[in-house]
DNA sequence: GTCTATAAATCGATAGAC
DNA sequence: GTCTATCGATTTATAGAC
């Protein structure tokens, strides 16, 4: 009674996979409204006009179907990192383009900008896989970093000296992240990756209101002080 | 019957306090365990031996108890950085004892934490009263930002160029909290200010899980740059 | 001001018919 | 794989006796 695998099997798998797609798609829309910590497999099956049972035929728990939507939240966040480290001009351009697209996104979903940078969800960890996803985004930055100063066009930032464990500590990072980088601009990285999230949450989270008018101004003045930081400034067209 | 105002009336004032403040910290004591999206009143009455709707004598709503939890996670925080910032030494030291501090209170109450620096919790609009304990901690940090300019230990930082629109918003900003520092100065610490707690939040909601091995170190790193960001390196003891 | 009792919902998860 | 029905629990909030 077993199909030939693959091809022909694949017409059931396809419905299900349409299925599962059509809940984690409006599992966002409710994430989008009502925040991470409201969503619930029940409401999700009402809007969906499906029984609240048959969802657990797709996902076993309601942490799998969060599960599943951090993921596809990763790799939102990264697509539009990646599109936009595409768009032509020198690396300092590019380094800008990236740091506004995140902005950007971030603004326009607020609520899987939470889920995936905001505090973490009572009851819920992450599991291990979410982190290759999560690292898109800074690989992107990271990337450009990386090919600017292959380029020659990165002076080593003259911050603070490195001390004998923040050294080893880069020197891991930069294998893994910015091969054959100096460990400065590692640091560097470092330092702005949290500043550039840290901005962000800011922003979102309304630490804001009341003390900065202009949060854009703000974030453009931010995005140099990054590219400072890491010695992106100086040289390359602009 | 009305007892004379003031001292007499205030015996059955008093008990009030009192269960009000035992309320606030049993419901503390909760946040610390569950996190702020699952505090409920029920499991507060419950806890402390009161019948849920009594608690309705004592906060009108669930939103009264977070903002009463809000305020006194805010007034805690400060009250640490204060302290920090009353330490002997140059104001390089206590910058950085205060950031340490700051940076000790959140490890030791990361759901407080959360509460007052993480996600909006959703439902919930924080009234405006609360942004006067949440400036005490960032009013710390520019206030020894201002004590070293005022005493010459700062140089102008040589960061970026502000623009036009940024100096504008740094004018602002600086009459209220840093009254006659350079604007740049202004400006670094808004950045400052936006680091140090983008790093705190990182590694407090685990986005250096797989990537910083020894966040203590980095954050130490970090601080350094702060101090550079706001030109308070390079002059006074350290 | 505290209590009992209750209203009117919500939720995750499971059992079992079809 | 979807359904009905249900278990067992949660919640906010109110009514009314004392």
């Amino acid at each position: 009674m077993e199909a030939t695998p693959g091809v022909v099997q694949s017409a059931r798998q396809r419905v299900r996979a349409a299925v599962s797609a059509d809940i984690v798609a409006e599992a966002r829309r409710q994430l989008a409204v009502e925040g991470a910590a409201a969503l619930s497999l029940r409401a999700v099956a009402r809007q969906l006009g499906m029984a609240s049972s048959a969802m657990y035929r797709y996902f076993p728990s309601r942490d799998e179907l969060l599960t599943a939507l951090i993921i596809e939240g990763y790799d939102a966040l990264a697509d539009v990192a990646e599109t936009a480290a595409g768009t032509g001009g020198g690396n300092l351009k590019r380094f800008r383009t990236v740091c506004r697209a995140v902005r950007g996104w971030a603004l326009e979903h607020p609520h899987e900008y939470a889920l995936l940078y905001g505090s973490p969800i009572p009851g819920y960890q992450a599991p291990g896989f979410t982190i290759g996803p999560a690292s898109r985004t800074t690989l992107v930055l990271t990337g450009i970093v990386l090919d600017a100063y292959r380029a020659g066009e990165v002076e080593v930032p003259e911050g603070p000296a490195l001390s004998r464990a923040m050294a080893t500590e880069a020197r891991a990072i930069g294998q893994l992240a910015m091969p054959d980088a100096p460990l400065p601009v590692v640091a560097g990285a470092l330092v702005v990756w949290t500043l550039l999230f840290g901005q962000i949450s800011f922003e979102l989270f309304g630490r804001f209101e009341g003390v900065v008018q202009e949060t854009e101004v703000l974030f453009e003045h931010s995005v140099k002080v990054m590219a400072d930081l890491v010695g992106l400034s100086a040289a390359g067209p602009a």
